[in-house]
DNA sequence: ATTCCTGATTATAATTTTTATTAGGTTAAA
DNA sequence: TTTAACCTAATAAAAATTATAATCAGGAAT
């Protein structure tokens, strides 16, 4: 967290109340929070701050390479890690779950020509605590 | 396609003109249309053929397995292929470009725990003809 | 301290994307 | 041919995102 502050800061991202409280919220979360979720949390403590604020805070905060945006459904879901780790998606619960890999593609920066910069990879399918309660619909 | 249609009807799905246009439309595109042109391109020929049925009939095709679909950027893309592969987005000139490449832990079927039932990859960077131009802004 | 400037925030409107509804039409099976 | 199931079109509604304009906050210069 305080690396990112001071990243930002060396970046000339004016930090104020409202960024730094969004940048908080993210990290406190695990479960890769859409737009409103973050809203909706921050409201509790700053019920003046705007929806529009989190969407412009967001993009500055992925702009400056500090948050990472995930396109998983049909809302944009966001993640504070920026290493480079890939995510399970559960059909039966819906859940955003962390995987500790990377892809040894990306990790040679490029491929047929192409400059590698990222990767997002998401793997669907059904959890392991969803396939003990058997909602595995296969 | 042949296949496609076959299979689809295996599956109870009925094939109705719509449903087949939106089909060809898709299996004749290379470049991962969204809904919205994939509507255009088809209200030259048939005029009358709402947004709704497209995006139905993407569901139906999607949820039959003859179709993926693809969350990249905002509007959600579609991708006739359902062989394992995997896409790049250029920052550059936003191209969708297919790489034919297939993830080695997917093949194993499962992680942590997890059951694996597809993976959907994107690679994002600068392709090779806008490094060319020089359009890399890195 | 006051004014000015820049950029952030708020509130709201507008737009875009997606889903739901409903009435009418088609299709396929009995 | 009749029935039941399902599909389509048109429209409305909902959900998600972006744009706009007015206001506000913090520094820099006076």
């Amino acid at each position: 967290m305080d690396n990112k502050i001071k990243r930002l800061k060396e970046k000339g991202v004016v930090l104020t109340i409202q960024r730094m409280a969004v940048l908080e919220v993210l990290n406190n979360s695990s479960n890769h929070p859409t737009v409103e979720k973050i809203h909706k949390k921050l409201l509790r403590k700053y019920p003046t701050l705007s929806l529009a604020t989190v969407y412009n805070t967001l993009q500055v905060l992925r702009q400056a390479g500090e948050i990472q945006e995930l396109n998983i459904g049909r809302e944009k879901r966001f993640d504070p890690s920026i290493d480079p780790h890939h995510h399970f998606y559960c059909r039966g619960c819906e859940r955003i779950i962390d995987l500790e890999i990377s892809c040894p593609i990306a990790q040679k920066g490029s491929i047929d020509g192409h400059k590698i910069e990222s990767v997002q990879a998401i793997f669907f399918g059904t959890c392991a605590d969803c396939l003990k309660k058997g909602k595995d619909n296969a």
